[in-house]
RNA sequence: GCCGGGAUGGCGGAAUUGGUAGACGCACACGACUCAAAAUCGUGCGGAGAAAUCCAUGAGAGUUCGAUUCUCUCUCCCGGCACCA
C-alpha cells in the first residue's frame, strides 16, 4: 500500500473529471433537475479566502449527493467582477481594470479547480464581459421603458476629501470608507428604480419560499411595512388639505399639533405672505442644512418652529397648530403628522416648546396614571386603558384598535393605507467600471434608450480613472465617447456618463447559467424553463437586504414581462457564517492573518481543507480558523487510507456491530447535510471509522459505503480509493447509499436507570425490552439495589430504548 | 430604543428536540515504538475528593419522576435596523 499523498491523488483526479465532463449539466437530460448555487464570486486581487472554500464545499456536498441521489445537477460558477477594489486598482497602477480582472479571475479558477468543486465550468460567466452586460443593459433598458427607472434629485453621499461620490454601502460609521473622512450630503440628480411599486410583493411572497427564518424576518424588517389610516384635513383659512398617515390611530384623540417636513414641498404656500414666512423658510432651511450634514441622526437633537397656521380636526372638533419640526421626513407617509402625548417624540417636541398636551392612555396602577394624568411621564403600553374617544371608554389599547380603525373608517374620517420603509433603489454610481447606462440625453427628446441592436453599450479605454472634481464619472471626461446622435431624432445628444452599481449584474447571473452562450436573449425561455428556479441558494447574511432583495426584485418585473416562468427566484436560501481569524477577529490583509488556501492545499491537501471546513463548527455560526483543526481532518483521512489493509476482498454481508452502526451512520450523514449540519456529519464518520479500526477485518460493502458517504465531503481520496474497491465509474455517479430501518433498530442500547432523578446504573438491553423485564433486569445491578435500599417504589416511567425511573 | 441570535471543559463544539451532559476533533499529559526526534499506536483528560460521593451547561426562580432543552426575571456578547409618525 503506498502511502496517502494528495498532492498526487488531488491533481490527477481532477484532470480526470475534466477529461469526463461528469459534472457537465445537461440541457436535454430526462433526470429531475437540481439547481443549486452559491454567490459568484467578487475575483479580488487576495485571492480566495477561506470563508469562499466554506460555502462552495457546503453547495458542492449537497450538489455531490444530488448527483448521486439521481438528479441532473446544475452547480455553476462566475465573477461578479464589477467594482471598487479593482478600479481603486487601476487608479493607484494605471493598469486597465479589465486586466486586472482577468489576472485576478486567472487566480480564481485555478484555487476553485484545486478544491475540486463540481461546478460545470462549461457555463462560466463574468458581469465584466460585454457579452454579459449587453443583457444587464437590456433588462435595465425594460425598466426604463416601463417607467420603473426614473431620474431624481436627491441627497448622494459626498466625501469631501476624494471629491467623489459615495454609495450608501460605501459609507462607514458616517465616514468615507478609503480615507475616513466624514462623509456629507450633497444634490444630485440620481437614476433611480422603484423596487418600492414591488414593496407589497416582497413583503408577502415571502410566505411561498423557504428561506431561513431569520432571512425572511430581516427582508421584512427592511421592507417594513406597515398597516394604519390616512386621513385628510383643510387648513383653517386657506383652500388647502393635507394627508397624513398614522400607524396607531388608537390614541387619535389626544392629538394636539401637527407637524410638517422642513423640506415639504407645500411649507412655501403654507406660510406665503404671512408674517411667520421669513422665519419658518429660514428654520427650515436651517434644518435642511444641518440634516444635509447628518447632525440630527447623531444627537436625536430637536428643533422646530411655529407656522402660524393651524389644520381643521373633527374628530377633536378644534385646531391643532402647524410646527415646522426636525424629526418629520418627507418621504415616509406624506411628510405630515398629527402628534399627541403618546408618542415619544411628539412629547419630548412639545415639552420643549411648551405645546399642550392631552393624555387619552393610561396605565392601571394608580400611582403611575396619575404622573401620566399631570403629563409628567411619557406612557404607552399595549395594556394601557383608554378613556377617549368616549365610545371606547375603558378598553385596552392594543385590543381597541381595529374597531377604532373602523370607526374612523365609518365616519369617513380616514381610509386603510400600508407604508413602507423601503426607498426606491438609487441605481447611478459616478464611477467607471460599471455597466454604462445605455441612454442618452436629447435636448428635443429628453432621455431616449440605446436601440437593443446596438447593445452592449462597451466601456471605452480611458487614460485616467480617476473621478473628476465635480464628482461626475471619470466617462464624463471622454468627449469622443459621450457625443452621439439621439436614436430617435438623429440630432446631437449626450451619453449618460453614470454606470450601473455593482448589484445590477448580480441581480440576474443565475438565470445567464441557464443559457450562457445564448447571443440572441439573456436565456431561452426552454432552458430557463428546465432549469430556474434555483433550489437551493447559499450565501451570506450580508446580502439579505441587499443582492438578495434587489435579485428578487429583478425576477419579479421580469416575471411580469414574461420572459421568466416563476415569481420568485430562488425555492430555498440558506446563510454560512463568517471565518474569523484565529483568536476571532476579523481577517484582513492589513492585520496580516489572512489564511493562504495553496499553502494549505500543499501541506494538507483539498480533501484535508474541505472536511475540515465543513467540520469546524456549525454552518450558520461564525468560527475562528485554526490549523491544527485542518491537521486534524488529516489525519482521519490517513486512517480512512490505511483502513485499506483490513478490507475484506469477498462481497459478503457485515455481522457484526459495525453494520448497525454502518447504517447509522448512512441515515445521520444523509440527514444532516439536507440540514446543512455538516459537522455533526463528519463527526459521525469518524465515529464508523473509529468503529471499523475496531474490527480484525472489514467487508467490502461496507468500506464502499464509507466511502460512497465521504465522497461529497473528500472526492479525491474517494474517487481514489473506490478505483481500487469500487467500479471504474466515478463514485460521484454511483447510487447513494440507503440505510435499513430495521438493522439500526435491532442495535441493542444502554438504558440508564434514574433513582428519585439520579443515574444509578445503565442496563443493557433490546430496543423493545419491556417495562417488566427493565424492571427485572435493573433491579439485578448491585448499585440499583444500593439505592433502593429499603425504600418502597413510589413511581416507575419508562421510555422505549430511553429510560428507566423510579421514584422512592 | 426596536427586531433577531447566542452563552456548555483549556479550545471548536455534541446532546436523538424533555431522558446517561461533554459525542467527534484540537490542545495537553503519560506510556509503547525509536540511539533520538517526528510520525504512528495505546491510555488519561469538567471541578472537588483517597474513596464513596458531591458539585457543574451565564445568574436566579418555577414546572417535571427527570431540564443544556419548556416558563418567568436578570446579566453579558454578537448581528441587523433606527427620527418610519
Amino acid at each position: 500500500m503506498k502511502p496517502y499523498d494528495p498532492r498526487k491523488i488531488e491533481p490527477k483526479i481532477q484532470k480526470r473529471w475534466e477529461k469526463e465532463h461528469i459534472y457537465q449539466a445537461s440541457d436535454t437530460s430526462q433526470k429531475p433537475k437540481f439547481y443549486g448555487l452559491i454567490e459568484f464570486p467578487y475575483p479580488s486581487g487576495d485571492g480566495l479566502h477561506v470563508g469562499h472554500i466554506r460555502s462552495n464545499t457546503a453547495m458542492d456536498v449537497i450538489a455531490r449527493k444530488r448527483r448521486m441521489e439521481g438528479f441532473e445537477v446544475l452547480y455553476p460558477i462566475g465573477w461578479d467582477a464589477f467594482g471598487l477594489p479593482t478600479e481603486n486598482y487601476a487608479i493607484k497602477t494605471g493598469i486597465q481594470p479589465a486586466v486586472v480582472t482577468r489576472k485576478n479571475t486567472d487566480t480564481f479558477r485555478r484555487q476553485l479547480k484545486a478544491l475540486g468543486f463540481s461546478f460545470d465550468w462549461s457555463r462560466e460567466i463574468n458581469t465584466t464581459d460585454p457579452e454579459y452586460y449587453r443583457w444587464t443593459q437590456w433588462i435595465f433598458l425594460q425598466f426604463f421603458k416601463k417607467g420603473l427607472a426614473y431620474k431624481k434629485k436627491m441627497a448622494i453621499n459626498w466625501c469631501p476629501k476624494d471629491k467623489i461620490g459615495l454609495a450608501n454601502e460605501e459609507v462607514v460609521d458616517g465616514a468615507c470608507e478609503r480615507c475616513g473622512t466624514p462623509v456629507e450630503k450633497r444634490e444630485k440628480e440620481q437614476w433611480m428604480l422603484a423596487i418600492t411599486k414591488y414593496a407589497d410583493r416582497l413583503d408577502k411572497d415571502l410566505d411561498t419560499v423557504d428561506f431561513s427564518e431569520r432571512i425572511k424576518i430581516q427582508q421584512r424588517n427592511w421592507i417594513g411595512r406597515s398597516e394604519g389610516v390616512n386621513l385628510r384635513f383643510k387648513v383653517k383659512d386657506l383652500d388647502m388639505y393635507f394627508e397624513m398617515y398614522d400607524s396607531i390611530p388608537q390614541t387619535h384623540m389626544a392629538q394636539t399639533f401637527t407637524v410638517i417636513a422642513p423640506e415639504h414641498p407645500q411649507l412655501v404656500e403654507l406660510v406665503k405672505g404671512t408674517e411667520f414666512e421669513k422665519p419658518v423658510m429660514q428654520k427650515a432651511q436651517e434644518i435642511i442644512a444641518k440634516r444635509l450634514k447628518g447632525i440630527y441622526e447623531e444627537t436625536a437633537e430637536m428643533d422646530g418652529i411655529f407656522t402660524g397656521r393651524y389644520v381643521e380636526y373633527p374628530p377633536a372638533k378644534k385646531s391643532l397648530p402647524i410646527w415646522v419640526a426636525s424629526f418629520v421626513v418627507a418621504d415616509y407617509g406624506t411628510g405630515v403628522v398629527n402628534c399627541s402625548f403618546h408618542d415619544e417624540r411628539d412629547f419630548k417636541f412639545a415639552k420643549k416648546f411648551d405645546i399642550p398636551l392631552h393624555p387619552v392612555l393610561f396605565p392601571k396602577d394608580s400611582v403611575h396614571a396619575e404622573k401620566v394624568r399631570k403629563q409628567e411621564i411619557f406612557y404607552r403600553e399595549p395594556d394601557g386603558i383608554l378613556e377617549e374617544p368616549v365610545e371606547f371608554r375603558g378598553r385596552r389599547w392594543d385590543e381597541a384598535r381595529a374597531d377604532i380603525i373602523d370607526s374612523l373608517v365609518k365616519k369617513g374620517w380616514a381610509t386603510k393605507a400600508v407604508n413602507y420603509k423601503l426607498r426606491d433603489w438609487v441605481f447611478s454610481r459616478q464611477r467607471y467600471w460599471g455597466e454604462p447606462i445605455p441612454l442618452v440625453h436629447c435636448e428635443k427628446c429628453g432621455w431616449v434608450a440605446i436601440p437593443e441592436k446596438d447593445l452592449p453599450v462597451t466601456l471605452p479605454k480611458v487614460k485616467n480613472y480617476q473621478p473628476t472634481d465635480t464628482g461626475e464619472s471619470p466617462l464624463a471626461g471622454i468627449e469622443k465617447w459621450v457625443q452621439t446622435k439621439c436614436p430617435q431624432c438623429k440630432g446631437d445628444a449626450r451619453r449618460e456618463t453614470d454606470t450601473m452599481p455593482n448589484w445590477a449584474g448580480s441581480s440576474w447571473y443565475y438565470l445567464r447559467y441557464a443559457d450562457s452562450k445564448n447571443k440572441e436573449e439573456f436565456a431561452s425561455a426552454e432552458k430557463l424553463k428546465k432549469w430556474t428556479p434555483v433550489d437551493w441558494y447559499n450565501g451570506g447574511m450580508e446580502h439579505t437586504t441587499l443582492h438578495l432583495l434587489y435579485s428578487r426584485f429583478w425576477h419579479k418585473f421580469l416575471f411580469d414581462q414574461g420572459l421568466v416562468p416563476t415569481s420568485e427566484p430562488y425555492s430555498k436560501r440558506t446563510s454560512h457564517g463568517l471565518i474569523l481569524a484565529e483568536g476571532g477577529v476579523k481577517m484582513s490583509k492589513s492585520k496580516g492573518n489572512v489564511i493562504n488556501p495553496d499553502s494549505l492545499i500543499e501541506t494538507v491537501g483539498a480533501d484535508s481543507l474541505r472536511l475540515y471546513e465543513m467540520f469546524m463548527g456549525p454552518f450558520d455560526q461564525a468560527i475562528a480558523w485554526s490549523t491544527d483543526g485542518a491537521v486534524g481532518t488529516r489525519r482521519f483521512l490517513e486512517r480512512v487510507w490505511n483502513l485499506q489493509q483490513k478490507v475484506e476482498k469477498e462481497q459478503r454481508e457485515e455481522a457484526t456491530e459495525l453494520h448497525a452502526v454502518l447504517h447509522k451512520t448512512i441515515k445521520k450523514v444523509s440527514e444532516d447535510i439536507e440540514q446543512m449540519k455538516f459537522n455533526t456529519a463528519v463527526s459521525q464518520l469518524m465515529i464508523c471509522i473509529n468503529e471499523c479500526e475496531k474490527q480484525e477485518t472489514v467487508v467490502l460493502k461496507t468500506y464502499q459505503t464509507l466511502l460512497q458517504l465521504l465522497a461529497p465531503f473528500a472526492p479525491h481520496i474517494s474517487e481514489e480509493l473506490w478505483g481500487v474497491f469500487g467500479t471504474d465509474k466515478s463514485i460521484h455517479l454511483s447510487r447513494w447509499p440507503e440505510f435499513d430501518a430495521r438493522v439500526i433498530k435491532e442495535m441493542s442500547r444502554s438504558i440508564a436507570v434514574q433513582i428519585n432523578g439520579k443515574v444509578r446504573g445503565i442496563i443493557l438491553v433490546a430496543a423493545d425490552t419491556s417495562e417488566t423485564e427493565a424492571m427485572r433486569l435493573a433491579f439485578e445491578l448491585p448499585e440499583v439495589k444500593k439505592w433502593l435500599g429499603t425504600g418502597v417504589v413510589r413511581k416507575v416511567v419508562y421510555v422505549l430504548g430511553k429510560i428507566l425511573s423510579i421514584t422512592i
